[in-house]
This record gives C-alpha cells, sequence and structure tokens, in this order.
DNA sequence: TTCAAAATTATCATATAGTGGAATTTTCAC
DNA sequence: GTGAAAATTCCACTATATGATAATTTTGAA
C-alpha cells in the first residue's frame, strides 16, 4: 500500500552528498528520517515538504527521479492513448480503456470513466469493425457536461477536451473552447497548462477553418475564429514562444484564405515555412505545406 | 508547523464536483479525509498520492494552485534574486542574502550558504561600496567544490552554476560546464531541466567567445566551444524547439566570426535577427543586434 | 589493524494519523 | 417551509508516524 518515496529520498541525499542528521536538524528526529528512508516508514505531507525544501529539490523533480526520470502517471496515460491512436493499434487501445474502466468501478470517480471514453472514441475512428454510434454519441455527451460543469480548468481537462474536440459539434466547440480559455485563465504562468490551453486554441482554430470538419454545414465562423485568435495572440505575448508565434502566422494565413484575401493568406503561410526551413525544423515545414495544400 | 493542504484539497475537489465520500472511496475513510480537508490532521504522503491521482492531479498542480498559482519556493527564490540583480537593488539582495544565512545558521544545510554566496557574488557586482575581495573568491571556491561534488545535477545545481559562472576562470567554466552537461543528462525530457542546462551550454560559449571575459588571456578555446556546441546540438533536437534553434544559429555565426570566417558569421546572426524580426519578437532582435554589434 | 568519532539503526514511549459509526448539517424536491 | 436523502462532522478508538536515547555499524586517520 505505502509507496517508498524514502529510498529516493536516500539516494537523492548522498548524491548530494548530505548526512542524514543534517537534513533531519530542525525538521524531524534523526532516527526517523532513517525508518522513512528505508522503508519502514510512511511520511507526513508537511514533513517531506520540509525535507525536500532542504534539499532544494521541488516536489515535481523528487516524483520524476522516484518514477526513475519518467514524466507522472496522468502524463503517461494521455501519451500512451495518443501514441496507440496515432499507430492505429486497437489492442493497446482496448488495454487502456479496460484499465480506466476497472478504476472506475473499483473506486466509482468518474474521471476514469471520461478516460475511458476518450480512449473509446479513438477506438471508434481507428477501429473499422466498431459498430456503436448510440454509445459514442452518449459518451460525448458525458464528456461535455463534464467540461461544462468543472469550475476550473487544469491539465486534465485541457488534455482531455483537447482529445475528443474533433467529433463534437462545431457550436459545441465553440462553447467548450471558450470556457476552456476562460476557465484556465490562472494557470497563464503555468508552462504544462500553458501548452494545452495553446494547443486548444490551434485546434479549435484549426477547426473552424475545416475542411476536416464532418459537419457539412455552410458556416463561417469568421467572427469566432477571430475571437480565439485573438486569444492566442494574448497568450502568446511571451517573444520567447517563437514555436507558438510561427503557428499563429500559419493561422493568421489560413484566415486571410478563408476570408477571401488569397495571396496575402498564401504569403504569409509561406513565411511560416520558409522559417521553418531556415531553422531546419524540416518535418514541421512538411506539416504546413501539406496543410497549405490542402487548404487551396 | 502544519501545512494545510487539506483546504487546497477541499477547493479543488468542489471545483471538479466530487463528493468527499467518492474522493474517500478505496483510499481512506470519509471522516478522515474530511479531517484532513478541515485542516485538522496532516496527511501521509502515500494517502495523498492516491487522492490526487484520483483527482487527476499531478502534485506540481496541485501546489501551484496551494501557493495561490505562483511557483514553488525554489524556483521564485532564484527569480527574486535575478531580478533584484538585474534592477541593481541592492536592498533587496541584502534582505535576501540575509534570509538565506539565517536558514543556513537553523538547519547547518550548506545548500542555504550556497545560495548566500549566489546573492553575495551579485552583491559585488552591483554594489560599488563593496570591498571584500578575498571572501568572494573564497566563495566562489566553495561554490564550485559543491558542484564538482554533487553526482547528479538537478534544476537546483544548474540554476546555481548559471548565475555565477561569468565569475568563473574560463578553464573552470569549462570543466564545470561538461560536468553539468554530464552530470544531468537523465533530465533529458524534464523541460526545467532540459532549460537550465540548454541555458547553461548557451552561456559558456557566449561567455568563452569573450569579450565579456575578465581574464584577459590569449586562448581561444576553439575545440571547447565546438564541444559545447555540439551538446547543445544533440540537446536542441526536437524540430520544435525554435527559440532554442534561434539561439544557435546566433552562436554559430559568432564562432564562425570568431574563426575567421566573418563574412559567413554574419550572414548567419543577420539571419538570426532577421527570423525574430519576423516574428515580431523585437526586443529578442534588438539584444542579437547590439550582441553583434560587441563582437564586430 | 586499531581505535575513536561520526553516521546509522534498534528499542521503546508518545503523539497523531486514520477508522467506524452515530450525530449533525446541508441539499433539494415537493 | 418540510421532510427525506446526501454530505459532512463528531467522538471514541486503533494503528502508525515520530521522538528520545541507547546500541550498532561505518569511516577514516594513525
Amino acid at each position: 500500500m505505502m509507496v517508498e518515496y524514502g529510498k529516493t529520498l536516500r539516494m537523492i541525499r548522498k548524491q548530494k552528498g548530505i548526512t542524514l542528521k543534517r537534513l533531519a536538524d530542525g525538521v524531524c528526529s534523526v532516527s526517523f528520517l532513517s525508518k522513512f528512508e528505508r522503508g519502514d516508514s510512511d511520511i507526513t505531507l508537511g514533513l517531506m515538504t520540509r525535507l525536500l525544501e532542504k534539499l532544494m529539490m521541488n516536489f515535481d523533480e523528487f516524483l520524476y527521479i522516484h518514477h526513475d526520470y519518467q514524466p507522472d502517471n496522468l502524463e503517461q496515460f494521455f501519451k500512451t492513448a495518443s501514441t496507440a491512436y496515432l499507430n492505429r493499434d486497437v489492442k493497446q487501445l482496448k488495454q487502456l480503456k479496460s484499465g480506466q474502466i476497472k478504476k472506475w468501478r473499483q473506486y466509482g470517480v468518474e474521471t476514469y470513466h471520461y478516460n475511458a471514453l476518450l480512449i473509446e472514441v479513438y477506438e471508434s475512428i481507428v477501429d473499422k469493425d466498431y459498430r456503436n454510434d448510440d454509445v459514442q454519441e452518449k459518451d460525448i455527451q458525458l464528456l461535455s457536461e463534464y467540461l461544462f460543469r468543472v469550475e476550473v480548468w487544469g491539465y486534465y481537462e485541457l488534455t482531455l477536451y483537447n482529445g475528443t474536440l474533433l467529433l463534437l459539434h462545431p457550436d459545441m466547440v465553440i462553447m467548450l473552447s471558450r470556457t476552456a480559455y476562460e476557465k484556465s485563465a490562472r494557470f497563464k504562468d503555468y508552462n504544462k497548462v500553458h501548452d494545452a490551453i495553446t494547443s486548444v486554441l490551434f485546434n479549435t482554430i484549426i477547426y473552424l477553418l475545416g475542411p476536416v470538419n464532418q459537419f457539412h454545414e455552410a458556416f463561417s465562423y469568421q467572427k469566432e475564429m477571430s475571437e480565439f485568435l485573438s486569444y492566442l495572440e494574448i497568450i502568446t505575448i511571451p517573444e520567447s514562444n517563437l514555436t507558438e508565434r510561427v503557428h499563429l502566422l500559419q493561422l493568421k494565413g489560413a484566415l486571410d484564405i478563408r476570408i477571401g484575401n488569397k495571396d496575402e493568406g498564401i504569403a504569409k503561410i509561406k513565411q511560416a515555412i520558409q522559417l521553418l526551413h531556415d531553422l531546419n525544423s524540416t518535418k514541421m515545414a512538411n506539416n504546413i505545406e501539406q496543410y497549405l495544400q490542402l487548404i487551396i
């Protein structure tokens, strides 16, 4: 039951050349620290916080080391799922899904259910034998209800939404993306969440631009696209976000093309491509090239 | 003594619309979770881990929220120190230093001492009244001894080193930067540390290029600069690190100029400047422009 | 190798983390 | 507002985190 964080702590302490007594001093007793480091006791969150502070290490870095230099479970779940999806690995998807469903049954916490739904959505796209449109419809509704209900969107909600956005109706996407932007605003200086919200906004605009859109309606969503573009401009203000700035250029070009300024738009996108080539980011350049061919 | 994480947990739980009973189920008793959330009890690290997992939130994000959407203490310490340094705010520096010295006295842990030393180094540069060359010499030696001794460099060591690098002898910088690169290799996928090591390598090369160098020797360090440049190229492989790639271009240009290929070098740097202008990163462009004027 | 000092562990005592269930408060349909 | 159900808190009790101190192991200089 107990996770053996103590051994990791001991390792780090030794790597830094600090003695057990020194580390314990002012925080806890020497004997207890020894016991904890050996794995013979769990530790209180308060104590652990103060020990890590003395080691000049934050929790995140500590856990990264503890997990043998791997990201945390949540991040790995999303990574594994999206890799399996991109590789069209139905078996892996099914496996992931059953794992989440098991946890859902075990704890009754809906979040595990949503994870399973995300994977089900992936499955329905990848697996040609998949036949269950009802479930999918229902799944998506459950998911979006959750997203509307949550008061603050963090890494989890943003990533969950990002994975399913393409399957929602544009009107729904507009509302949810707006919600996402508003309800994650306080995280603006937190890299992981900042990246997630940027990705959501970017995908939203790309989706609204069509024609990847499964809903063949004639709406143009021009106003909404400008709205989301302005959000992107607000949150990518830092000069050093060059990657995001290149994407922004691409989007602006695409939007120009959409509203009729074809030449201007193409010029912008070509500029983005050129920039990427100059920096030897060939794959990214090719992706945008492909995108350009697709929309003109 | 006890940190009141419970209240933050309750807030997050409510924001996600999960009931106390649901969250506790399978992890701990309802009564205890209530007690913890009210701030009437500390909690074991093991339990906390499982509760956060059910909330689909990692420790880092939790603590970020807990600290009222601010980064952790360590990061803030370095930020505050470097801001005070850049603003030449001697008073603030003195205040920070005495805080760290107090902790050093209290706990006897050397890391607080090193923090104080870092600030002392800053002080000696900023404060015109500062007169104590001896101490500074000794300080730097203590610091570099620590850095050589530590077996794994994390965010702390890299940032500490980054702040004092300019005051070391080039030969020392070469050895320490090499050590930094080798001893932080396992963190390559961990953003915060990746950024720190990139910054170290970048600053190392800039420093070796001179003429910011206070040691007026005639060595050219050509071989070493290529070595560090190759490290930078290895760790900045991901195509999406555009910012790092622009800096790399700048460095390559500077190196060209240094070894005699003046025109080629200037062209590279001008290309970097142009790229930044294209992306409206005017300040960064101007910085490089200034740098170019300085070295030619 | 030897011995003393430093670092760690073992033993036992105590404070507090954590449980089960009854009592209370909150929520919400009517 | 009222009452029933859900959510939370209170209380008495148990398990375990943590401390004080003695015993053991490790280190490192001679």
